[in-house]
DNA sequence: AGCACGCCGACT
DNA sequence: GTCGGCGTGCTC
């Protein structure tokens, strides 16, 4: 009798056993179509055995074993159970949300085939031929072949990206019999490893010490200024290990800053299959990428967080981007850190990683400081021109503030218009205004399903919950005493930009927030319009912020930080820090210096002393000594129980009966538990939430304490609308 | 998660 | 008399 264990998407932690006698160890990896309950679904077989627990007349055979698509390779495996075992998520979940759902699928298991591609090459006619010999009036045909003859190739990917116009374009080449299809190949010329610029002392030390290791596990924490040129490190280091025959997997926090890397990659590596793997992504395109990467193909894989459980056989090196970023750990679901399964991952199959950041988390900066992670650290520009920028704070204690505005950031603004340089003016928080406010009866306007303040979007009059997206038209009285004098409080994007409208009529102003690029082109007519000098004065929110450079950026103002000064998240100044490190990193990138000026009511405060410094490291040793003062990571380890359900109390209850089932032996005596309170926004979409927290002295006591744990709460009485979640190494408490 | 089974209220 | 509400429990 022989049986495979299979991983399914169901919330179960354990496999399912089905017969199946034809098959052997080697199908472990492999897909497999079975009938579950009364639906047919796929899973992934994860052990071969000859008994099962399962009394034999319940066992179902299974349907089909996928032996097309390779099997999954055993460290894919290993890192998905890993994942299981240390976020506590079914393993059929973790599988089903590190795969391409095509590969599952039982009806699109036709599409699971590779895509045979052909690339386009100069056939030897061709070679003889000059752009000359094409009529200047064929653009397109002029673009394709200059392409040819400055690459030598056009890659199947390059090809895929084409409008249906050019490539009919390409086709009449191929009859004249120019250019010629072949089969594509992985790295198959030469590219080219020279860069438009020599690289500082400080990148080539860098890169060095790197290039020294490229054999063994070692991780970088690469902690660079902004504009110091860590794409560049990132680049040379990829171009050995590609050189030598290896994958390499990059790691970027956001959908947005994908575009971008992923050109710099191309352009630097035209005849690399590079594979880009993101949420924007269909399914057909995500498989693909997938495929290519798990045989070898793609040399380069280049993705946000999804794109760590991709399988790469050949797998050289990892860089993860903004390491420090948060958008690396996903926030519902099977909670993972993608860096941090990166770092795993990197350790599995004995390559470097490289983690690059200019305000690098303070979990990664304490394991540098402590030897674990090796620092390497580039203070200078990369450019030599590019000085760093000014920052200064403005005191809006003294200095008067109208309309979000002080005289001197006016002032600054508008020598800034004079001198043609762009401007950005960073505020964190869309809308008009973030309060609706009765003057006669201190009413203020609140969301019915959370307890968030409702912000005014003046287009459509409307009054918008950020948190759960509902709307609703703006009233004219106040709801509760009638009184017609209500008005918006406080300042966001639509109001700053209306305010500069006017004071600045001759201004071409741009507002860059969630708002005004929801549409899927925007971002990128976006960014053309600023590049192309289109816009005089940004205003942004912290989109606007991450990793772009706007070579004529001149003046950054940051209206209002303060609020997240004295928050209850311990992480609130460590963000803050770092985006304004980011923002303030926008400025005088190229050859003109920058100018930063913060409005703020504690100019004294050390996160402001440090960011006019500029100096990371002081603040770091600030915040690691609060951190460890209190008990917090890096020098302590988290998890986070939470519930939610129609009533806190009942949210609170299943807390309570949680935290009454863990064992307080002595063995587990470096755990602490707390009593279960109510979350920071206790009403979220109609549910209220409680949360318990853990805290430990090492990770690993952590793990068994959550190990044993973890099989408690499971066994607990769920009753009606009651959900609830463990958080492994939560971002926020 | 789905999906069934199962036991109580207002309807052709 | 039945349609359907969602509480509970199982899926190899």
């Amino acid at each position: 009798m022989t049986i495979v264990q299979v991983a399914l998407d169901v919330p179960v932690d354990r496999l399912f056993d089905y017969l199946a006698p034809d098959a052997d160890v080697a199908d472990i990896g492999r897909c497999v179509h079975v009938s579950f309950g009364n639906r047919k679904c796929g899973g992934i077989i994860l052990a071969i055995s000859h008994a099962s627990a399962i009394p034999h007349n319940k066992l179902k055979a299974v349907s089909f074993i996928d032996r097309d698509t390779p099997a999954l390779s055993t460290s894919l495996l290993k890192l998905f159970e890993f994942c299981s075992s240390y976020y506590h998520h079914p393993i059929g979940q973790v599988i089903a949300n590190g795969l391409p759902t095509l590969l599952r699928n039982p009806k699109h298991q036709a599409t699971n085939q590779l895509q045979h591609n052909q690339e386009w090459v100069l056939t030897e006619t061709g070679k003889n031929i000059g752009l000359e010999d094409i009529s200047s009036r064929s653009k397109a045909k002029r673009n394709i072949f200059s392409k040819l003859l400055e690459n030598g190739v056009i890659t199947a990917e390059t090809y895929q990206a084409m409008t249906p116009y050019v490539r009919k374009q390409l086709r009449e080449l191929a009859n004249l019999g120019w250019v010629a299809q072949q089969a594509s190949s992985f790295q198959k010329l030469p590219f080219k490893v020279t860069s438009s610029f020599t690289p500082t002392t400080e990148q080539q030390h860098a890169i060095a010490k790197i290039l020294a290791h490229t054999d063994t596990f070692t991780p970088w924490l690469l902690h660079g200024i902004t504009g110091s040129g860590k794409t560049e490190i990132y680049l040379q280091i990829a171009a050995t290990l590609l050189a030598q025959q290896k994958q390499v997997l990059v790691l970027v926090p956001e959908i947005n800053l994908t575009p971008q890397l992923e050109a710099v990659f191309r352009q630097r590596f035209p005849t690399t299959l590079l594979v880009s793997l993101h949420s924007g992504l269909n399914h057909t395109e995500r498989l693909q990428g997938w495929l290519h990467a798990q045989q070898g193909k793609a040399g380069i894989i280049l993705g946000t967080r999804l794109a760590i459980f991709t399988p790469i056989p050949k797998l050289g090196l990892i860089i993860v981007d903004e390491e420090q970023d948060h958008s690396f750990k996903q926030q519902d679901g099977l909670r993972y850190s993608a860096r941090d399964l990166a770092v795993y991952r990197a350790r599995q199959a004995n390559v470097p990683i490289i983690l690059g950041s200019a305000t690098p988390s303070l979990e990664s900066y304490q394991l540098a400081r402590s030897g674990r992670y090796q620092l390497l650290q580039l203070h200078t520009r990369a450019i030599s021109q590019a000085t760093l920028p000014t920052i200064r704070c403005i005191d809006t204690r003294t200095a008067p503030v109208s309309e979000g505005f002080s005289e001197s950031i006016l002032k600054a603004l508008d020598q800034s218009l004079r001198q043609k340089q762009q401007s950005l003016v960073f505020i964190n928080r869309r809308g008009y205004s973030p309060v609706l406010l009765c003057k006669s009866c201190n009413w203020i306007a609140t969301c019915g399903r959370c307890s968030s303040r409702l912000v005014v979007h003046l287009r459509n009059q409307q009054l918008r919950c950020h948190y759960c997206g509902d709307r609703q038209s703006i009233m004219l009285t106040c709801p509760q005493c009638g009184d017609p004098d209500i008005l918006p409080l406080g300042h966001g994007t639509q109001r700053i930009e209306a305010t500069l409208t006017k004071q600045f009529p001759q201004a071409n102003i741009l507002r860059v927030d969630r708002d005004s690029i929801r549409q899927k082109t925007a971002w990128r007519t976006i960014l053309n319009t600023i590049h192309r000098g289109e816009a005089d004065i940004l205003i942004g929110t912290q989109l606007l912020a991450k990793g772009h450079d706007f070579p004529n950026l001149g003046l950054v103002c940051v209206l209002n930080a303060d609020s997240s000064l004295y928050s209850t998240d311990f992480r609130a100044e460590e963000h803050l820090f770092a985006q304004l490190m980011q923002v303030a990193g926008r400025a005088g990138r190229a050859h003109i210096h920058g100018t930063v000026l913060i409005q703020t009511e504690f100019p004294q405060h050390p996160l402001y002393q440090a960011l006019t410094q500029q100096d990371y490291a002081a603040y770091a040793q600030v915040l690691l000594a609060a951190r460890k003062a209190a008990y917090f990571p890096p020098f302590s380890y988290l998890a986070v129980l939470r519930a939610e359900a129609p009533e806190l109390s009942e949210a609170l209850t299943f807390l309570k009966q949680a935290a009454d089932t863990a064992t307080t032996t002595e063995e587990y005596d470096s755990i602490q538990l707390f009593d279960p309170v109510p979350a920071y926004m206790v009403r979220l979409k109609g549910l209220e939430r409680a949360q318990l927290l853990i805290q430990a002295a090492s990770r690993k006591r952590l793990q068994i304490f959550l190990d044993d744990w973890y099989q408690k709460i499971i066994t607990l009485p769920v009753r009606g609308k009651l959900r609830w979640h463990l958080d492994v190494d939560p971002l926020t408490i």
